[in-house]
DNA sequence: GCCTCATATTCGCTTAAGCAAATATATGCC
DNA sequence: GGCATATATTTGCTTAAGCGAATATGAGGC
């Protein structure tokens, strides 16, 4: 319980979750829109994996990251109420804007050649 | 944001808002019912009470802590999420026991002389 | 095999959190 | 005033978190 509260605890891993809130994102548009250093996003995205929110999938080159289903139903009720409240956040709503351009309008944002778009998770989609 | 989680990302004052969730207890019974020590009772407090979680109200020697309603309905909606999800949970049911015992058959838990009973807060008594 | 690119991990450091023990503040009673 | 009780804060310490820089791993292309 207090662990999860840990994870959460983070500027960087909030906006690392509301970016995958929903659909599965390539690594390396975290790096492009947070415009961090990618060892601390890689270091950030481990803590989320360590704590069981996150789930990794290797294609290529690409590591997608997605939402994990939480057995939990107190964890999963929580990590909801703060998926819905990093809606509101003015940053998260611009990175997300960000990553809808990147998949919807991609030569707005310079990406990798030949980088994989965010494409959404079925599980995960919201409500 | 990121600050909420980080307050609520301790297991002691989960504990303590456990405790307080809906009801003004006194520090007293914190300290009988964690069985920890009054100085890490009190810090914990403070900062919840920085973290503008809680309130507390003198009452002659005795503190009363209570849950500070939030502005934010991001936060007020995680709060509540946080506290439903400890309904549930063990040690946390077991320390709303001690405490309804305090308050109801008091003289099953030791406190001090005439300590103050732990009284339902009008605006948050739970659904 | 070697090279390059995407990502992960380690290293050394700095800062913050949590703790117990001691001390300070505030109130009530005499 | 002085003493006792309830609570808060400070001090000194230890441990963990976060960071940038450097290095390592793993995949694809030659």
């Amino acid at each position: 319980m207090a662990g999860l509260f840990a994870a959460l605890a983070d500027p960087t891993r909030l906006r690392l979750l509301n970016l995958i809130g929903g659909r599965e994102v390539c690594v390396c548009y975290f790096v492009e829109i947070l415009r961090q250093g990618q060892p601390k996003i890689s270091r950030h995205l481990a803590y989320l994996r360590r704590a069981g929110l996150v789930t990794a999938r290797r294609e290529g080159k690409w590591m997608h990251y997605r939402m994990l289903p939480q057995a939990d139903e107190a964890a999963a009720s929580i990590l909801a109420a703060a998926l819905a409240a990093l809606k509101n956040d003015r940053q998260m709503e611009a990175d997300r804007a960000k990553l809808d351009r990147a998949c919807c309008a991609p030569q707005k944002l310079v990406m990798p050649e030949g980088a994989p778009r965010p494409a959404p998770v079925a599980s995960l989609v919201e409500s």
